[in-house]
DNA sequence: GAGCACTGC
């Protein structure tokens, strides 16, 4: 993302631009973009696209009455592209170049060039469909194909043709990416030209193994020792691997047996990289090793694309991952190891060769490569679709059910969407016509999952809103609990004091309570085994749930210590993620009759209640419902009496 | 009696 120093003197910015391999290339380029609508620009990492495509187009003066967007899958990356284009035009951030994100908006009634998140852009197009404040939107990464990008693709399309249609700034059109899925973009729009850049990629040499391998992480052992027997100690290792735990244990077993190595290899510096490791942690990663000392970095995907590391001569591909699927007949996700696509792989393998030539060790036969899937399958096609549906009828988009897709989500993902909406009262269905209901409406102006908003706007009944607003920030960022394996006795005696009964939901709010009480005290914090960090973004996230509440002239109330009006309140916004006790003790979930287990983190584990919501099911070793709320079946029946006297055993009606 | 890859509004 940002461009190597060299030496010490640091070479001037407009020489660095210049220096670019796409610097060649601009005026054709922008010949090219001036006249085109749409446009896809392949170009490998280290074009420089990213940063210049944006200048070159407003120094030319191409789109000039409006903005020019530029976005990105990921915050770090929306923000730090804006310093340095800012840096590069000699202007001060928010001024001519800015960013927004969530939570941060650094832009200005002067911004021509404004770098923010997919998801950010989307949100604004709520308000905005035919996003008549930009006249160019820049997608870039649409390879990554998130789903945030996926559902522009067809908003960005949606709005270019309005426009056209409606004598309106014409919007031009963007899409940069990675070398693939060329035909997929440019097919999709329209069949735009494909513009391709030269990239700054070193060589990178791949080694297949001889042989299937039975056991990656034996592999991957007996590989980093071979090479750290016979390269030279600066060359440090990047091993793409699965997972928190298998990382933890070859950190370990690799620590042990470089303590014994034979005289004449170096000492190795293993570290461990993933995304759940506090901060201070994973910044150890960009640390260089001691001279002498070989670093070896044991990594999930995060390193992928997230985290950059400089310095990476080999990197070991393990060829899997930890990934989720859907299945949308259940509705379940399933969070299981499979194998890595192609493009996956190649992904990896380029990591070792951003600043010199260098290898990559695939843990895996040239066959079994051959054999992988093309491309990861985008995340459209792997999600429940119940916010996607909501979000794109808030757009207006007339025919939601036929939408343009470049990748159509399965059919039955669609309809069970369709379906949840339904019954939260957010669509209503006429004649195979979806329309979206005021509730509906008001639903999608929260950036939360539809039911998570739903038992917000029905808060005020049940005078509990500031309860609710608490609950549901908490459960929307990863997790506020910080669970050290080696110190279990005392977090649980820590988190004792908190225990509530009633469920989960309730226990997290105690301890949101007792966080604001001590302002958010850092000791508290570390006493009580509460991550400090997530918890200051629970009061970001409730602070700006409040405002879209307020806007929509909610009445907020606190109800105090009356927790059942707050239990009541989550049955009714959470039905469908109901379960029930079975007479020999386990549970059935009542919208697909699957069968469900407590997870042994929840604090109702042990408890028996008859019924319950929970937040997600999640499948591993068995099908597990998280974060669990205890309610009573009259409160369901109460939230949705049709769709519960199908359902319930003991159904009162 | 488990364990959760990664993003984002």
């Amino acid at each position: 993302m940002l461009l190597p120093k060299k030496g010490n003197i640091p070479t001037p910015l407009d020489v660095q631009r210049k220096r670019l391999p796409i610097y060649q290339a601009k005026p054709q380029l922008l010949n090219q973009l001036r006249q085109l609508p749409s446009a896809i620009l392949i170009g490998e990492t280290g074009s420089g696209k990213t940063t210049q495509i944006p200048q070159y187009l407003y120094e030319a003066g191409i789109g000039r009455q409006g903005v020019i967007a530029i976005t990105q899958p990921r915050r770090v990356a929306a923000i730090s592209l804006a310093g340095r284009v800012a840096e590069e035009t000699r202007t001060s951030l928010g001024k001519l170049v800015g960013y927004t994100v969530r939570f941060e908006d650094v832009t200005s009634s002067e911004t021509k060039l404004k770098f923010m998140t997919d998801g950010m852009l989307l949100r604004e197009a709520i308000g905005d469909p035919l996003m008549l404040r930009y006249t160019v939107v820049v997608l870039d990464e649409a390879h990554e194909r998130t789903m945030h990008t996926d559902v522009l693709f067809g908003v960005v399309k949606t709005a270019q043709r309005r426009r056209r249609e409606l004598n309106k700034v014409p919007l031009k059109v963007i899409v940069m990416s990675a070398t693939m899925d060329v035909d997929l973009f440019s097919d999709y729009f329209n069949k735009s030209p494909v513009l391709y850049l030269e990239g700054r990629q070193h060589p990178i040499q791949i080694y297949y193994t001889k042989q299937p391998q039975s056991d990656y992480l034996q592999a991957a052992l007996i590989t980093i020792f071979q090479i750290h027997q016979e390269a030279p100690p600066s060359h440090d290792i990047l091993v793409f691997m699965t997972g928190q735990e298998e990382i933890e244990a070859l950190a370990r077993t690799c620590r042990d047996i470089s303590k014994h190595l034979p005289d004449g290899c170096g000492p190795m510096l293993v570290i461990a990289l993933y995304a759940s490791l506090p901060p201070a942690q994973q910044l150890r990663v960009f640390q260089p090793a001691p001279k002498g000392c070989r670093k070896v970095i044991l990594s999930t995907n995060i390193a992928e694309t997230s985290v950059t590391i400089s310095g990476i001569k080999y990197v070991i591909d393990t060829g899997m991952v930890k990934s989720k699927r859907f299945n949308p007949d259940s509705g379940l996700e399933i969070l299981a190891v499979q194998r890595v696509s192609k493009a996956q792989a190649w992904q990896r393998a380029g990591r070792a060769g951003r600043e010199d030539s260098g290898l990559c060790y695939r843990l895996y036969t040239e066959d079994e490569f051959d054999k992988l899937i093309p491309m990861t399958v985008p995340e459209i096609q792997r999600c429940n679709l119940s916010g996607v549906i909501l979000h794109l009828m808030a757009l207006g988009i007339p025919d939601v059910l036929n939408f343009d897709f470049m990748s159509k989500p399965l059919p039955g993902a669609i309809h069970a969407a369709v379906v949840q909406l339904e019954l939260l009262g957010a669509l209503e269905k006429k004649e195979q016509q979806v329309t979206l209901t005021a509730l509906g409406k008001k639903m999608a102006s929260f950036p939360l999952e539809p039911r998570y908003a739903k038992a917000i706007l029905l808060s005020p009944d049940f005078s509990c809103s500031e309860e609710v607003l608490g609950i549901v920030s908490l459960l929307s960022v990863d997790t506020v609990l910080y669970n050290p394996p080696t110190r279990r006795d005392e977090v649980l005696a820590a988190r004792r004091k908190f225990t509530s009964s009633e469920g989960d939901h309730m226990t997290l709010l105690n301890i949101y309570r007792a966080f604001k009480k001590v302002s958010g005290n850092k000791e508290w914090c570390r006493e009580n085994f509460v991550n400090s960090r997530n918890m200051g973004l629970v009061k970001a996230v409730q602070a700006q749930l409040r405002e879209i509440c307020l806007k929509l002239n909610m009445k907020l109330e606190s109800c105090g210590s009356d927790t059942v009006s707050v239990r009541r309140c989550l049955a009714h916004g959470m039905f469908v993620n109901a379960a029930e006790l079975q007479p020999d003790g386990s549970y059935v979930a009542l919208d697909s009759h699957q069968s469900v287990a407590v997870h042994p983190s929840s604090v109702l584990f042990q408890a028996k209640p008859a019924y319950v919501v929970f937040n997600e099911l999640l499948h591993t070793s068995r099908c597990y419902m998280r974060d669990l709320c205890l309610v009573d079946a009259e409160w369901l029946v109460d939230a949705a009496p049709e769709y519960f006297s199908r359902k319930l055993r003991h159904a009162k009606s």
